[in-house]
DNA sequence: AGGACTCCTGAACAACTGGACAACAAGTGA
DNA sequence: TCACTTGTTGTCCAGTTGTTCAGGAGTCCT
């Protein structure tokens, strides 16, 4: 979770009459509206950028007075930050563990598998996070000096004990884990471009089988590993 | 070429006492200024994003005054599409062609030593282009639907015709093209994120060898190539 | 030295944006 | 019904931004 979590499932409701504060929790309409707003923040944003889009844009894609949208998210960088919570989170349960004893294929593939299948369901999540990064990650920073990088170590000291054990070829695990993050964001992220190139109106379901058949191929194959039935 | 390239390599004085209009050629001046606010762009607008950025950064970094940037770039707009013409024009020059009597295993070495190296050394124009795409690619659209489109269909082709000879895997000749860039762009692109990851301040130069080396090893295997000494 | 052209720049402006705020409406539980 | 919490919205404002413009300085040739 980023630093900007701080309204997140409840309200600070400041000068009440005796002018304490006081906490309560959300109802329903409050459910409801987040997420309607956090929905159109996330088609604004990865559209237009953080300084490119305006509380009104999202306002109007929600289908809320601006005034409204400000009542739920204090200002504009709480609203982005939230909607990476969201993403973030959405991630996380997706990516399953893997361990010394499981298969290096099936678990690569796997992997591969998952991570085509997030680019195929979550585009728009895949480029507010690629956007993020290259800006230099102002508000992913500390996510990545901890979790991530925790998550990359354990990983690659799974991928080397499998190397250890002769179960695959050589190769950095880091850097592998690089390249399948890489090759396969890149269907969501360069969506535009390899539309234009390919000379196609839009994805179909089975392009995203496609990418994942032929990455796994490749890249199996290319850490001397044969591709699971 | 993008289409915004209107004032390139010439000024046109309007109202000049005939009221016709003339052209001249750019001095010294007018050179040396153009590409330091050209420089100072890249930086600002990689960094920012095109509405992130305002032309009084520029300025600044550029070290002249905001009317000066616009005396020679009439409208922020126009100053982006500068930019990606010097850009293309750059990536352009680097790329050698191919044919099918090229060694398969070299000529896709070579391919992935140049994309690293062009991540090295243009970090700032690879993100450009990124968020460009990302967001739609609306300056560069007509360019992926032309050249580069073209681009792809001319390898992919001397790909395919390696594959026919029996002289590489069978392999979607497109996808890998796909896939090198995807994978080479990412060191550039992903810069903050890798760092993080593995826990260090900047880049070195064999952290590029390493990548190109090891990004050559698996996709040349996953090809079913042996890399060249 | 003068004139033609090129370059420079401060000031002004209209449009836009994030956010504050106060008044009001709706919901809720006793 | 009543008191209190929660939700809604129009209006206002201070600050920013792209762009224009008019006038002035600099450069280069004859």
């Amino acid at each position: 979770m980023t630093k900007n979590s701080a309204a997140e499932g409840s309200v600070v409701v400041k000068n009440n009459r005796k002018g304490k504060s006081r906490t309560y929790r959300p109802g329903r309409i409050r459910e409801r509206n987040r997420e309607r707003i956090l929905l159109a923040a996330e088609e604004e944003f990865a559209l237009n950028g953080y300084k490119g889009t305006t509380i009104q844009n999202i306002a109007e894609r929600a289908g809320l007075p601006k005034s409204n949208v400000l009542y739920y998210f204090s200002s504009k960088k709480r609203m982005y930050g939230a909607m990476f919570d969201d993403i973030l989170a959405r991630w996380n349960k997706v990516f399953t563990e893997i361990s010394p004893e499981d298969d290096p294929a099936e678990a690569l593939a796997t992997f591969i598998r998952n991570k085509v299948e997030m680019s195929r369901k979550y585009p728009l999540a895949s480029r507010l996070f690629a956007t993020e990064i290259i800006q230099g990650a102002p508000f992913l920073l500390e996510h990545l000096r901890t979790n991530m990088r925790e998550w990359v170590r354990g990983r690659a000291e799974v991928i080397q004990s499998w190397i250890d054990d002769g179960r695959m070829a050589p190769v950095d695990p880091v850097q592998l884990i690089f390249l399948v993050w890489s090759s396969t964001q890149h269907y969501a992220d360069f969506q535009v471009q390899i539309l234009m190139v390919e000379n196609k109106a839009e994805y179909e379901k089975r392009d995203f089988d496609h990418a994942a058949d032929f990455l796994t191929k490749v890249i199996l194959r290319g850490c001397g590993l044969e591709s699971p039935t």
